[in-house]
DNA sequence: TCTTGACACTCAAGCGCTTTAGCAGTTCCC
DNA sequence: GGGAACTGCTAAAGCGCTTGAGTGTCAAGA
């Protein structure tokens, strides 16, 4: 333990180069490995600094044309829909741990849309606050690719599909369109022939990968009533949605959610409407979490880790800060976990008119 | 719009000193709002700024006396236990809408324990990265405040009791004593006189004086069977408890569970050994979310409002760097939101017995 | 013996900003 | 009419660090 100092004083390089006996410069090359000094004084530096318990400050490191030591993160979500949600504490906490190991920090900031979201990016590039970014929801048409090329700053995009028009930046992704393959030719295998796939918002781009491989799956597997209904992913719309396609005629004998929440509205409100899951109806929530142990019956789910999604990106973006090339990295496909929600299509007879009274499906 | 540029060169000072015809230093003096510049030059210097594009560098500021226009928030939480969490994305949403209007960046962490936070602290404070720190999960014993205080970095306790030891600290708090004693006053009301609370972490402060409080009330009331029982939050434990209270002779009536995952555990937990809610038992949930809305039977549910909270805490810690006086401020208690998981206790008669085989409790 | 050059180090400038001191020019007042 | 007291500005130092250019020393090579 440092003996006591008066209380808010930092060490600085100076205080090290006077303990030390040696000039400022000398103390610099001492703690970034440079050539220049001998071991026997690096030595020494060192064991002063430790001593100290010096840190360089990162205002100073910046100033003096390093980086920021610090790479930024903005979700763009209106407060309203910030909701149960364990994909993005999982993912910056994987994130988190690639950065702490180079002492990066995270600068987090949440907005109410991509307007927004650019305007941070602005602004922590003209402040010099940040070295790269990590960008979240990529969609369809989206300004931050050609904003962020513009500013030249080094960023990563989690979840979008492989983008040729913007070279600089670095793309990690899971394979939705694979994954979406999986779960058609796991239900089309338990006989499901009228699926409906409940998805998040429209604008993204692994929403448009989801429904664009299901339209195809669909096709190849010459299945006529297929389709794919968009919502805001809050999970009073996924319900509104569920008991409409639920009450609907010709009703589907199996669902696919975009995420576990949406999922779980969507069991609670078939369960209203009197279906019982697995037996009338199969459910699959793409995104696993403890919320899918937590109700009855137990959800299958499309699983994939989250915490090492975001520890690939963080690395990715390192590989960028070092001056690496951009590239483009698959994480694995997410692997369909088959728990309760999952069974056998109804084969007795189609479902179908529209008034379902609550007693049950099959009564 | 700004004519289109060479892409990385971010204007300075010295860029508006030019184009507006005057010195550096009349620049800072016009842009920071300082007397020694005349109402006309300042105009003129704003416009060229604006025009340029011009965000002081944060890097620049820091290294000349003031702050780093940041603040931190560390998250100590082992990443397994990461989970289904709706209250501190809502938090730091909060959080940020407050610090966005004067342009605070929010540097943000996610740690393995209380050991490795106050390293965190540490370091953020030589490298001189914040200005202050907003602190969760306040425990007994803990080392937090007086490391803060020795640091001498601003901070603000997010949901602790007002602690005498260390008057540097502003402290923002939810009355959990008196939260707690209107859900007991609510359920003795409807007849229920054993009540098991299922507790959060034992070290957490909160958690200790729900429990003391739950004695308290007990006592005054003359209620021999309540008890609390600590927890890691998980819901496995919770399910874990719940079953074997359930089990046990002389079952509870009602069950407080102190989150909402932990609640909705329990509850499937209570429905697989055939207890009916609200009939059979009640169940409340501490913290009200979408979750709470999203099982059978809905859970009735102590809400408070959780951006306003981070949004308080915000504004404490603005005041601190202000110069401000260190404050205690209390947020409204948490209100009981009663929906379909409570009701009166069963007055038949009392169930006891150590095994319970699944079918029901009153069959 | 005198150069070379490698080595270990120091000096000083500069990053973009704030801030103190100072310097002209104007107004004011006895 | 000559300080005093403004007003509106500039010069320069300094925050903590990096870095390129220099400086002194010593051993090896000519």
């Amino acid at each position: 333990m440092p003996t006591r100092r008066s209380p808010a004083r930092r060490p600085t390089m100076k205080d090290i180069a006077r303990r030390a006996g040696v000039s400022e410069s000398a103390v610099s090359f001492a703690l970034n490995d440079r050539p220049g000094v001998s071991e026997a004084t690096r030595a020494r530096v060192r064991r002063v600094a430790e001593q100290l318990g010096w840190r360089p400050s990162t205002a100073a490191r910046a100033l003096s044309g390093e980086g920021a030591a610090t790479v930024g993160f903005v979700l763009a979500r209106p407060a309203a829909t910030l909701g149960v949600d364990s994909f993005f504490l999982q993912l910056v906490s994987g994130i988190q741990g690639v950065l702490a190991e180079r002492h990066l920090g995270l600068l987090f900031q949440v907005v109410e849309d991509v307007a927004d979201e650019c305007a941070v990016y602005r602004r922590w590039w003209a402040e010099h606050r940040v070295d790269g970014v990590l960008v979240v929801d990529p969609r369809a048409d989206d300004p931050r690719p050609g904003l962020l090329d513009e500013l030249s700053l080094p960023a990563v995009v989690i979840g979008g599909a492989p983008d040729e028009r913007h070279p600089g930046l670095s793309t990690v992704w899971a394979d939705d369109a694979g994954a979406m393959a999986s779960v058609v030719g796991e239900l089309t295998a338990l006989g499901h022939r009228r699926i409906v796939h409940i998805a998040g918002l429209p604008g993204l781009a692994h929403t448009q990968r989801r429904i664009r491989t299901l339209r195809a799956e669909a096709a190849r597997r010459g299945l006529a009533e297929v389709e794919s209904v968009t919502t805001d992913y809050s999970d009073a719309e996924a319900a509104a949605v569920t008991r409409r396609v639920l009450r609907g005629p010709a009703a589907p004998t199996a669902l696919v959610y975009d995420t576990d929440v949406m999922a779980v509205a969507g069991l609670a409100a078939a369960a209203e409407l009197g279906f019982s899951v697995p037996a009338d109806l199969s459910v699959v929530a793409w995104e696993d979490s403890a919320l899918c142990r937590m109700v009855t019956p137990w959800l299958s789910a499309l699983s994939r880790d989250s915490v090492e999604f975001g520890k690939t990106a963080a690395r990715e973006l390192l590989a960028l800060l070092d001056g690496g090339p951009a590239r483009t990295v698959r994480v694995p496909v997410p692997r369909l976990i088959e728990r309760d929600s999952t069974g056998p299509a109804r084969t007795d007879r189609p479902r179908s008119g529209a008034a379902n009274d609550g007693t049950g499906p099959g009564a």
